[in-house]
Formats: C-alpha cells, sequence, structure tokens
DNA sequence: TCTGGGGTCCTAGGACCC
DNA sequence: TCTGGGGTCCTAGGACCC
C-alpha cells in the first residue's frame, strides 16, 4: 500500500570525504580540516575529522593545536567551502531526479517526501545514485515525519538504511537518554535529569504543565512531544528565506585599542550590508556581539527607524551599538549581524 | 578541549499604552 | 492617585543545530 514517508539523507562525513576525492592519496590517513589548514594557529578548531584521527581524539570542534597534539602524524587541510557547495549542490541534484520533494537543509543533508509502498528500496536507489554519480556516500532514515526519519539516518550510520516509524519509536528510543532527541541538547537534557526525567520513555509520561513550568510554554511541552516520537511532516520545497545574516571574527591575539575595534566593527557592518544588498534583502535591525577575554560574550541591538540597504547607515548605527559596550577589557571575537524584512507570506 | 562561524527560535523583563 | 490588568514592542541572553 502506497503511503507518504519522509526520509532523510545525511551525507556520512561530507567534508572529509569531498577532501579525500580532491586528495586520494590520502585515503586511510588521519585528516584533519579545519581554519586555513595550519594547525599552530591558535582559536582555531577543527571542522571535521577523518576516522583516523577520530581513533585519536580528535573531532569536530577540537582545537586544531590539540590536534596537532593528540595526533602530530594527521594531514591538515584548510576548509573550502566553495568546493563543499559545490558538491553538496551536486548530491541535491542527484536527489531531484526521484519522484521525491526535496527540503535541502544545510550542505549536507536533506529531508525528502515520497509516496511509495517500499520504501527502503526507493532508499537504496537513492544511495546508490549518490554514490555512483557523486562518489560520496549517506545513510538514509525512513520515518513518518522529520524527527524521526533524522534520528533513523543516525542509526543507520556509515552508508545505511534505517527505518523508524510511530510503531517502532517506543521500542527503539525508550530507553535511550533525553539528548538522543532531536532538539534537546545537554543543557536542557541536565535539566531534565535534575527533574528526574531521564530517558525518553520517563519524558514522555511527564506532566506537559510540570514541564511547563521549568521550560517555558512552548518549550516545555514540545520536549514531552519529541519524547512521544512526533515531529513536523511537511516537506517545504521552496528555498529557505533567511531572518538575518552576521558575520564575526575571532582575533588571534585580542584587541585592546578603541580605534582598532571601531574600525572592525565599521568593517563588518560593511560587509554585512554589502551581503544584504547581494541577497537582494532590506535591513530592519542591526547588533554587535563581542566575546571579551577570556571567553564572555555580549550582545547590544537595535532597530532601525526604517529599512535601509545604506552602508553608512548601518555602519554608523552599529558604531553607536558599540558605544554602548564597556570596553573594559580585552576583546576575542567582534561579530555585527542584522535582521531582515521579511517578505509577506 | 583554552574553546570557529553562521544560523534559528524561545524566554524574560522592561517600557509604554489603554 | 497611591495603584489593576492586559497587550504589544523591544532588548539581551540562552539553547540548539549544522
Amino acid at each position: 500500500m502506497s503511503r507518504d514517508w519522509i526520509l532523510h539523507v545525511d551525507l556520512d562525513q561530507f567534508i572529509a570525504a569531498v577532501e579525500l576525492l580532491r586528495h586520494p592519496e590520502l585515503r586511510g590517513r588521519p585528516v584533519v580540516v579545519g581554519g586555513t589548514g595550519d594547525p599552530t594557529q591558535p582559536r582555531t578548531v577543527a571542522a571535521t575529522a577523518t576516522y583516523e584521527a577520530r581513533a585519536h581524539g580528535v573531532h569536530s570542534g577540537t582545537p586544531l593545536r590539540t590536534a596537532l597534539r593528540r595526533c602530530p602524524g594527521a594531514v591538515f587541510l584548510p576548509t573550502d567551502p566553495p568546493a563543499y557547495e559545490a558538491a553538496s549542490a551536486r548530491v541535491m541534484a542527484v536527489l531531484r531526479e526521484f519522484p521525491v520533494r526535496v527540503e535541502v537543509w544545510g550542505w549536507d543533508e536533506a529531508f525528502l517526501g515520497a509516496i511509495t509502498d517500499d520504501p527502503e528500496t526507493l532508499a537504496t536507489d537513492l544511495r546508490d545514485a549518490v554514490r555512483t554519480r557523486t562518489r560520496l556516500e549517506c545513510s538514509i532514515g525512513i520515518g513518518d515525519n522529520k524527527h524521526q526519519a533524522k534520528l533513523a539516518s543516525g542509526l543507520a550510520k556509515p552508508a545505511g538504511i534505517h527505518r523508524l516509524t510511530t510503531d517502532t519509536w517506543a521500542e527503539t528510543m525508550n530507553d535511550r537518554p533525553t539528548d538522543a532527541l532531536w532538539g534537546i541538547g545537554a543543557k536542557t537534557s541536565r535539566k531534565l535529569a535534575a527533574l528526574g526525567l531521564h530517558t525518553v520513555a520517563q519524558l514522555a509520561a511527564a506532566d506537559p504543565a510540570e514541564l511547563a513550568r521549568h521550560f517555558g510554554p512552548t518549550n516545555g511541552p514540545w520536549y514531552r512531544y519529541l519524547a512521544l516520537g512526533k515531529g513536523e511532516a511537511e516537506i517545504v520545497t521552496t528555498p529557505w528565506i533567511a531572518r538575518g545574516h552576521s558575520r564575526e571574527t575571532t582575533f588571534t591575539d585580542d584587541l585592546t585599542d578603541r580605534d582598532a575595534i571601531a574600525r572592525h566593527v565599521a568593517d563588518l557592518a560593511d560587509q554585512v550590508t554589502q551581503d544584504a544588498t547581494a541577497a537582494g534583502r532590506e535591513i530592519t535591525r542591526v547588533s554587535v556581539k563581542i566575546r571579551f577575554s577570556p571567553f564572555l560574550t555580549r550582545t547590544r541591538q537595535t532597530k532601525l527607524p526604517a529599512p535601509t540597504t545604506d552602508p553608512a547607515t548601518v555602519t554608523r548605527t552599529a558604531l553607536a551599538v558599540l558605544d554602548r559596550f564597556d570596553l573594559d577589557r580585552p576583546v576575542r571575537l567582534l561579530g555585527v549581524g542584522v535582521d531582515y524584512t521579511m517578505p509577506d507570506p
């Protein structure tokens, strides 16, 4: 019987896999990708690491200098976003050749909506086509909604196919910790544990009003909803409309000079405005982010009196927002972000 | 582990208005 | 006048995700 299914396609080790296609001689060696590829650069972290590097305790997010210490024999490569963008586009094009609705979810993921009586065969065909046409491996999860499909693709790794539906949810998920759910991270999991809610089953059986008291009227009941295996099942094939945009820079050496800080903020504001204009968007709000040494992050923001595309207005506003900070300690990061006018729905 | 960059959404509290 | 209640907008921060 044909029915609607949600599939989640997750490219395995996407960035590392793209790099290994370009550098086949590195296959089987520990490879770490991040920053400019210079492992002595401080304040730079790995974007990804191959399984061989992971065996040495190097993961995505590991500082490169730590990676070098743990795995001196690793090959370090710079990140190359345009290359990943291009590889991602090739994969999405392959997916779109199938009779499915495709919702792109970042570089290395997509949700698919499909009507079929045999989702496993469809998934196998998709995986084989991606492999043949792009030489990239992917895992595919099958579910009744995005949440189930997303968790299923995680269970399918590497290069496998897994089905997780409402029928099998409880037996698969009930004994897992709450942070196994998509949308519950370390912080929330710890708070839930403090309430005696350690497993998915315990969260599913919790009182929604009690959860609302601790986590707010939306989040509290939503966590229980996740634990019951529910989730969004609508596939949106139209391109995502960004809510905003930002740029930020972490400095190798802290900034202390006020003029230098102001210059950087002005540069970021100008860049962000150019980005907005290139995207054909208007700016409604300007925010400035400062991370002070050692690691204290603060933001200030202001709504513009009217939407603008004018770099001078945005820069002037960003500098005025900057003036509201106490610049009383060294600065390790500066960022400027903007909100966009949203088109009428 | 001395901790990137780019996003999204939610919450809480204050200002302001009726 | 000696203090209510609700609605909306704005800001700062937090959590999560890739």
